[in-house]
Order: C-alpha cells, then structure tokens, then sequence
DNA sequence: AAACATGATCTAACCGATTAACTAAATGGA
DNA sequence: TCCATTTAGTTAATCGGTTAGATCATGTTT
C-alpha cells in the first residue's frame, strides 16, 4: 500500500537500515547517498509509518489533548472549547497530532495514563482537576512529560501552566472599586482549584479595599450558564442587593445576567458584571461583557512549548505563568448608589 | 512495562499464538485454555497494544475526527464545538478514542486519508467541505469507512448523514408566516452546501407561502457572529427593512441582533430573528433565540452508528437523514406591521 | 488395522520501523 | 609495512501483535 524504507531501500540498492538512518540524518550514512535517499524518499511520496515507530519506542508526533466535563451543562463550556481549539491548532502547527481523550466524569491520572500511553502519544496536556494524593504521586513518575492546564504541580516530567487566577480576580475588583463599588458579590466558588484562586485573588482585594466580604454576596455553585441564572436571581433579590457581581467564568456571567433580566435588572445601570475567560460570543452578548482575558492562544503557545523542551532535553518540569488582562466593555459602568 | 500476550502465554505455560487467539474468542482454542487465558489476562491486567495491531492491519478501535475552520470567527463556532464534544462522548461511550485533525484550511479529501490512515484509524468522520470533483473521486475509493457531516455524497466506503437543510428552513419560514411576516430576509448565504439547502428551503416556503423574494433582503456573507452584526446592521438601514429575519447559524443571529441593537431597533418587537444550530447558549441569550435544533446528539449517535455499521459488514455506505426541529423562544413575535 | 478427518496447539513469517553489533574498506601515524 | 582508527554500510534482533501452515495426538470410518 503506502511506501515503506524498503521500497526505497530496493529503488536505491541500499539496505532498509541504511534508509532509515539517512532519512533521519546519521552522519553515519555518506552526504552522497543521503542526498539520494532522500530525493527518492520525497519523489516516491514517503511517509514514515508512526506505529512502527510508536511500536519500537520512538516518537509518534502525537500528543494527547485529555479533559473532561463535569456537568451537563459544563459539557457545553465554551472555555475548554476554545482551548481545545488553540491547542488543535498549535500542535499541528508543529506537526504534531491531536489525540483526544475527554470524559465527563475526570479519570483518576493513573487511569489516564493507563488509557492513552498503549498508543504511544509523546506527551500529555492535561485538563482534568488534579485532586487527590493518588494522582500527584501518579504525576510525579509521570511515564510521558505531561503539561498541566491551570493547576499549580510540578515534578520530573510534569510541567505546569498557571494563568487566571488570583491577579485577574484582582484587577477586576480593583476596576470595580474605582468605579465606586461597595457591595460586591462573588459568583461561583467552589472546591475547584481555579475557583478558589478566583476567590483568593477576590478576598485580598475587597480587604485591600477596606470592604467587608459579606457571606450573602458569595455564591457557592458550579460554573455554567444554568448556575449563573439561578445566581443572579438569587442575588437581584436580596434585600440588599450587591451594585456589582464577579462572575467565575463568562458562560456564568451570561447566566448572571440573564438572571438580572429575569428580575427586571439592568445591566449596568443597576448592576455591574465581570466575567472570567474572555470567550470570543463576550463581545456579542448584551450588554457586551468586561471579562478577564485568559489569553487561550498564549496557554496553548506554552503548554506546547513546554511539552517539546521536556521532549527535547529532559531537564524536568518547568512552572510557568500566563499573564491575562481585564477586557472593560459595557457591562460595567460606575456606581449610582 | 505493560503486559504483553507473551507474558501471559510464560504465565499459562503456552504458546503467544494461542493467547492472541483467546483473547479473540477464537474457536480453535479450546474452551479450557480460553477461560484460564481470559483470567490470567484479566489478573494480570493485561491491554491490548493498539500499535501493534495497527500495524498488522487489524483494528485499532480508533477513530479520526476531521473538521476546519473556514475564518478567524468562524474559528470559535460553537456548532462545530459542541458537535465535537457530542462526538467525543459517543465515541468513548462505544470504547473508541478520537484522533482529532482540525486545520484552519479545508485539506483535500485525499491529503486528509494521507494524513489520517497512518495512523491506522478504524475510520474517519468527515467534517469538512466536500466540494471539487477531486474530493468525490477521492471518496469514492475511501481507504477506509468515512462518515460525512453534512454533506450529500455516497459511495462503497461512506456514508453521509444529512440534517437541517430544507426542512429547517421551511419550518422557519412557515413559523414565520403564521406570525404575520412578509418581509422575511435571508442572512449568511454562500457558497456552502448547507447554506444552499437552507436557501433553498427558505426560497421555495417564500412563494408556496405567496411572498415575492427580494433580492435587498438577501445577504451573501460569510456564518460568522461579526458578519451578522454587519448583515444586521445592513438590513436595519433599509429605507423598507424586512419584519423578521431568518439567519442561517445561531452565531450568525446572534450577530445580527447586536447589529439590530446598535441601530436602535427592538427584538422581537420590531424584528423578529431566527437562528439554525439550537446552541446550547442560544437559550440565555437576550431574548432568548428561536432557532432549528439540529440534535447533535443525534447526529453524532447516527455518525458512529454509520461507521460500526460499515465496520461490520462492509455492506457499502448508507445516506441517513437526521431530523431538526424547530424551537421557539422569544426572538420571533406577531408582525406589528 | 490402514486411512482419514478432527481438534488443539505450535512454528515460522510478517507488519515497518529502530538499535546494537559486526564487517569491510579506506585513511593515517609511527 | 603494520596496526589503529575512521568511515560506510551490513546483518540480526526487537517492538507486540497477527495469519498461514505444520504437527500431532485423538476419534471415526471401512
């Protein structure tokens, strides 16, 4: 069918070894016969066959892409979406294929592992909550380098990428304070690793600013659409209701909002909303959302740098932050209180 | 590392031939030998590696998903997400892993079986414009089952599933009608197969309804969110602008209804906007939009269904047709004209 | 009892690459 | 001129499976 290192290896008069170093550039094989490896390699269309080499250990220029959903609405979070795109895009921008593995219940690492290293993937971006002990001591022998999106581990061959937390939650309430808000509400907190960076970045500033962080304003919920209506109903009706609320994602922002809606709220003359991610439909929603920008492009640059300096060199793994910055648009506006 | 038939054949005290045929329910293995394989595989964990049987031809239990994106907007789609993520679930709940290929530009046909069969996928669901007569010539000889989304084509290996054209379109359009609408646009028409069927179920509901086609109510544009604020933008300025407005993506209403809001203009009240996709958002937007469900779950059961289909029994590609349905929300009201 | 079919297992070859170890020729220094 | 080194290439073994064909006890037929 396809053409292997032996038809080459017959059209040159050369053995099937000889190929396969020269295709690799061995300076054991003569420039001269290299050169005419090769050319006849790109005339006769050749493709290196990536089983066979996952097979015998060498690299498949495949890596996993692994996530999960945690809800039924989550399911449909444009934020992993996007990242999924970014990556999608910057792996095979480097050649390299997209194996993708998602859930909706986050595996255990172990099993993660267990699931994706049969088909040889040369590395690991890694989505899912890192919760327990069981899965940090899963990464620290990591079997393959494997770069963590948005939890704050490192260990030989683990890398991590820490972005959107506690400095985006702070820029939004500083924003909000110099417009002159007091009561300002927390949507969404909860055990996730993210959220809590969120809430932290958000507690520091409210004291910073001398303001009370009063247990009504903060919401414990999930992180969709559905959890952001019911949050923002909730907080429209309190007697005394909050001049501004941050959100922990955008899609719970829209939820926010529509929730307002619901209960006869304005956006932003009553109330202010800040958003987390940035989604690309925040700039179309109405009003158009201030949202914190996780720069996805940049997380998907860096996770994927990451990913081939541990391939490169295994110099272990690596910490690195992404900046992100607070987009103002129309759902904020100065407190009338 | 991972256990192989070998060790288990040392572990039986038998042949590696005979473990490989077990533990494929063969009945050349005695009943005997097969359950005390059987338990000793499963005692030891054992897991088939897939390179290795790709290699020889066998399956891999793999599947490519193959999708691009048309422009820099279009790029974050949700339909084509939120399929994704269907297909994603499908495919892992049958014990398939996904291969993703996405590229910015529509591959040919035959690039993507180069790029694809390598790696030894079961088959592949195509997501992507089929439009040269190259790309049918490519399909007709597929290498290996492929599913088309979308687009009207069969052959010995593929299957097409097709879903949301006409109908979809009618169903609006009749909607429509009932409210009193006359003056009914057409926004995002183009050179897409789906936009053409959509099109066509919008041109022939036009006159069996009795209503003239004019031509300042057609925009030819891309499927974009900021193409539909254009479009929106453009028919609002019309010196007799239409009283509804059917888009052809929900991305694309949502558009034109920030567009409509700029130019001052109310939805529903003085513009009724229907939308095709039903995203999942599409239901917190404000107003909440009318649009075509496509059921991308049914879509993605129906993809999976097809290729295990044609995995079977090679029985030769099937054209199935996935029903969409129309939701009404609160985008379309009465015509006040 | 010779001839033949049957069932259960094993041996050998292969898929397409890679690595280790080995051979043969050319170069070079003393 | 001889031994040591470099250069260019080879053969053999391996990765983890699969398939075709050989082997060899049984059981059945005549």
């Amino acid at each position: 069918m396809a053409i292997t290192i032996y038809d080459i290896a017959k059209e040159v008069k050369t053995s099937a070894v000889t190929v396969s170093l020269a295709l690799r550039n061995s300076k054991r094989v003569s420039l001269v016969t290299r050169n005419r490896i090769n050319d006849t390699a790109k005339r006769l269309g050749y493709q290196p066959n990536p089983l066979a080499r996952g097979l015998i250990g060498g690299r498949t220029k495949t890596i996993a892409f692994v996530f999960n959903f945690p809800s039924e609405h989550f399911a449909h979070d444009l934020s992993y979406m996007e990242l999924f795109h970014s990556i999608s895009l910057v792996a095979s921008s480097h050649d390299y294929k997209l194996f993708v593995h998602s859930s909706t219940v986050a595996k255990p690492v172990e099993e993660v592992f267990a699931d994706v290293t049969p088909y040889g993937v040369d590395g690991i971006i890694l989505g899912t909550n890192i919760t327990t002990d069981n899965d940090r001591k899963s990464l620290e022998k990591a079997p393959i380098p494997t770069v963590l999106l948005g939890r704050d581990f490192c260990a030989s061959n683990t890398s991590c990428l820490v972005y959107g937390g506690c400095e985006g939650a702070q820029a939004s309430v500083r924003h909000l304070v110099e417009l002159g808000h007091k009561r300002i509400a927390f949507a969404g907190k909860n055990r996730m690793e993210a959220s809590m960076r969120r809430y932290d970045g958000y507690a520091r500033s409210m004291r910073k600013a001398g303001l009370e962080i009063n247990d009504d304003l903060i919401i414990e919920s999930d992180w969709d659409i559905a959890a952001g209506e019911i949050a923002g109903v909730k907080l429209a009706r309190l007697a005394n209701r909050p001049t501004a609320i941050l959100a922990t994602t955008d899609m719970m922002a829209l939820g926010v909002m529509a929730g307002l809606k619901e209960e006869g709220l304005d956006v932003p003359k009553d109330v202010s909303v800040i958003g987390f991610d940035n989604l690309h439909i925040s700039r179309y929603s109405i009003p158009s959302l201030t949202s914190v920008d996780l720069q996805r492009k940049l997380i998907a640059d860096n996770a994927m740098e990451c990913l081939l300096d541990m391939l490169k060199e295994d110099g272990g793994g690596v910490r690195r932050e992404v900046p992100s910055s607070l987009v103002v648009r129309n759902s904020t506006a100065c407190c009338c209180d």
